[in-house]
DNA sequence: GAGCCGTGGTA
DNA sequence: TTACCAAGGCT
């Protein structure tokens, strides 16, 4: 796949010319103003950004993010305080490991980084909840540089236009990377640009359902739009959610979260209906760390 | 590597 | 209404 695309794009200023230069012209006129975005925003504010737009749409990050950085301008602000304020404060975004993980982030960064968002890529790939996507987008986006920044909005886009798939697989591959890689502009300055562009097109214009391809820049070279944006997705496994486990563990929390004493079990209890489901959501919540027991009671970390 | 981990908006 | 989707990470 990367080898034909090669054959094809055997110059990089083409490349650049057809691709990367369009988008950034689009994304210079299309782009949104998130405060996340603003030259005044600290890396600490990035690194909250990706972590709360993990798996959670844009419209229901920017409240909270305020919020958070006003509390916690810096990250030894968040690491003083117990996990539990962190969860509390996250509020109804979803998964909230991530909030236990921004938190384990920002202890890391107060004790083994001076208080500073680390600029390394390998070092932030060690702080918890940051992988190979959220590293590379808080290098590219905090810290200028040259990354690639692979998230499901670039994996579409690049589907789209160089495979025409409607959408991409599961989980990326070595050849995404690779040709992700290949398309990257050498300076990091345009390099960080393209990142941000790239992933502003598969959010506004390039989306999962209803692309506005009369829209994009890009639109002449497009192979899905040439072959008439085919549904050729391989379907996915839907995961559910209504009675599984992760509603009963959201059910359970809700109910620590919006307490600010310890609660009884007789009030885990009135959470969720079904005993053994609810007594196996609470023990694994115990296991996560979310939740701690004590003698009669159950309260946040 | 497949499965798990929350929540709310939209068609 | 059900189903899908939204800037992933971890085991």
């Amino acid at each position: 796949m990367l080898r034909g695309w090669l054959v094809r794009h055997t110059r990089r200023v083409d490349v650049s010319d057809q691709i990367v230069e369009p988008v950034v012209e689009w994304f210079d006129e299309a782009a949104r103003d998130l405060p996340w975005r603003r030259p005044e925003c600290s890396p600490w504010g990035v690194l909250v950004s990706e972590f709360m737009l993990q798996q959670t749409p844009v419209s229901r990050v920017l409240e909270p993010w305020r919020r958070w950085l006003e509390r916690w301008p810096v990250p030894a602000a968040l690491a003083a305080e117990p996990a539990g304020e962190a969860i509390r404060a996250w509020g109804r975004l979803g998964y909230p490991r991530r909030a236990m993980r921004l938190h384990a982030a920002a202890v890391a960064i107060t004790e083994q980084h001076d208080g500073q968002v680390p600029s390394d890529h390998r070092q932030l790939l060690e702080l918890p909840g940051v992988g190979s996507y959220t590293a590379a987008a808080i290098a590219s986006f905090a810290f200028g540089q040259r990354q690639v920044v692979l998230d499901t909005n670039v994996r579409r886009v690049l589907g789209r236009l160089l495979d025409g798939t409607a959408l991409p697989g599961p989980t990326p591959t070595r050849g995404e990377y690779a040709r992700a890689e290949a398309l990257l502009p050498d300076e990091p300055a345009l390099a960080a640009r393209w990142a941000a562009a790239s992933m502003e097109l598969g959010a506004l214009v390039c989306t999962a359902k209803r692309p506005e391809c009369s829209r994009c820049p890009v639109i002449e070279i497009c192979a899905w739009h040439a072959a008439g944006t085919p549904d050729n997705a391989v379907p996915r496994r839907g995961q559910g959610y209504a009675g599984t486990d992760r509603q009963c563990r959201g059910a359970i929390l809700r109910v620590l979260r919006e307490s600010e004493e310890p609660v009884s079990a007789a009030q885990i209890d009135l959470a969720w209906p079904e005993p053994v489901q609810r007594e196996r959501a609470l023990q694994s919540l115990i296991a996560d760390g979310l939740v701690v027991a004590t003698s009669l009671e159950y309260r946040l970390p």
